[in-house]
DNA sequence: GAGTGGTCTAGACCACTTC
DNA sequence: AAGTGGTCTAGACCACTCG
């Protein structure tokens, strides 16, 4: 059941009063002064508190159920819906999910990891700053016991203060950062490399063999949160996607 | 300008007006019986032709709007809108516009080309029945001169009668079929493998390099248009693409 | 100036779901 | 039975922009 929620919705006066309304709740939702599962107001509180029509509110509503931010429901009420674990064509980010959908049997090592400023070629790689302080990992993913995807990755220690004191023993990074941090902006960028030695080594692979490069960093309110290259092994996976000529589908 | 309408708005009565309204002109537009630049008839036009209020229309025709089938400006009225040249992460539909976008200078060649039902092994690689009529060609795009991207591509005569008469000697098919064909659907699939020996020949690079697969497979109305495999050499092929935790940015 | 879309209201009825 | 959202109406005023 919902939760009630604590904040109010304030308007800044500024555009169409629908679009004020759905701003400020969306903003209430991505700030995380309305976590998941809170209830929204219903249609005629929001009217009187804000002194709007019911069709005024209730097109700021629908416009954010369309994004994905709420969840609707008669008689139980509007709440803040989960942001969805995984949404477009290369947006891979539960590596266990996607495994255990294929139908193999999951595990991973967190096989090196250090804490502090990155080492230069590290910094370079995933476009840090020397003095960003990250939590540095490498962890290989297997399905069936096999080498799946070997993960290399850096998490902002400012942005996820908890990953200090966090062994990733029993979740591996990607799946724990979901439940320990909020993003609000990620960027992907895909290609194709030969394996290099180390790489080729860890994933039972022939150095020079063709891997997917799966790039992805990710932002909150324009601070980084994380960055990881996902490399998989040989011809074998596909990132698939359907959509329209006026988009995805 | 805007030309006048040829066919009236018809609903079905299934689910909301709101919702009959919009499909039904969706469904004008993307059958080509409303093409690019025609009028859409004002909102009080269609009020009165569809016994709806104009509240009604209007959202259907922003929803429209919103989707992109339509463009909406002021006192101008509603026309139906030109599909976007591109608009996904991965959808790079022009390629002479993409090197060009890198600054570089286009060209290309029909490498080969061969009409009639396909070879068994053509068949498999695009999914076709042996029984499909198709064009089959093999393009090489060259930027600055240098082999920029190896294309395959089948095109169902069926489906683009004009294929037949056309030697694609001004325009590469890909740019050719946008201006000759109606798609409502596409399916990409993207990864890594590594080159063969007429591939590797064909892009100057070594057997077995790392190249990126794109994979294109194209519908309208369930009926398939084309299919195109695009060869990207080596590791200096990135596709980028930015999205937040609800969706594309 | 006049035609178009953009927004907003006040109220109504309905559909669904939980209580 | 009652509370919630879903839809729809009839009308209003405003903003923009073309002729």
């Amino acid at each position: 059941m919902a939760e009630t929620q604590p904040d109010a919705v304030k308007l800044d006066g500024a555009g169409p009063v629908y679009d004020q309304i759905r701003r400020a709740i969306r903003d209430l939702v991505v700030s995380g002064a309305w976590p998941p599962g809170t209830g929204v107001p219903p249609e005629h509180a929001l009217m009187e508190q804000l002194g709007a029509s019911r069709m005024t509110v209730h097109r700021a509503l629908v416009q954010l159920a369309r994004e994905g931010l709420i969840v609707r429901r008669r008689r139980s009420g509007t709440i803040v819906a989960s942001p969805p674990a995984s949404h477009a064509m290369l947006d891979i980010l539960s590596i266990p999910e996607e495994v255990e959908q294929l139908g193999q049997a999951y595990s991973y090592d967190v096989l090196a990891r250090g804490d502090g400023r990155p080492a230069a070629e590290v910094a370079e790689r995933f476009g840090l700053r020397r003095s960003d302080k990250v939590a540095h990992l490498l962890v290989l993913h297997r399905a069936d016991g096999k080498p799946h995807v070997l993960e290399e990755r850096v998490i902002h220690v400012a942005a996820v203060p908890g990953v200090a004191g966090e062994d990733f023993a029993k979740t591996p990074p990607g799946d724990w950062l979901l439940q320990h941090s909020l993003w609000s902006q990620a960027e992907h960028a895909i290609s194709a490399v030969g394996a290099q030695a180390e790489e080729a080594g860890l994933l039972a692979i022939a150095v020079g063999e063709p891997c997917l490069l799966v790039e992805r960093r990710t932002w909150n309110q324009d601070r980084p949160v994380t960055a990881v290259r996902l490399l998989y092994p040989g011809p074998r996976h596909r990132f698939v996607g359907r959509f329209g000529p006026y988009g995805q589908i």
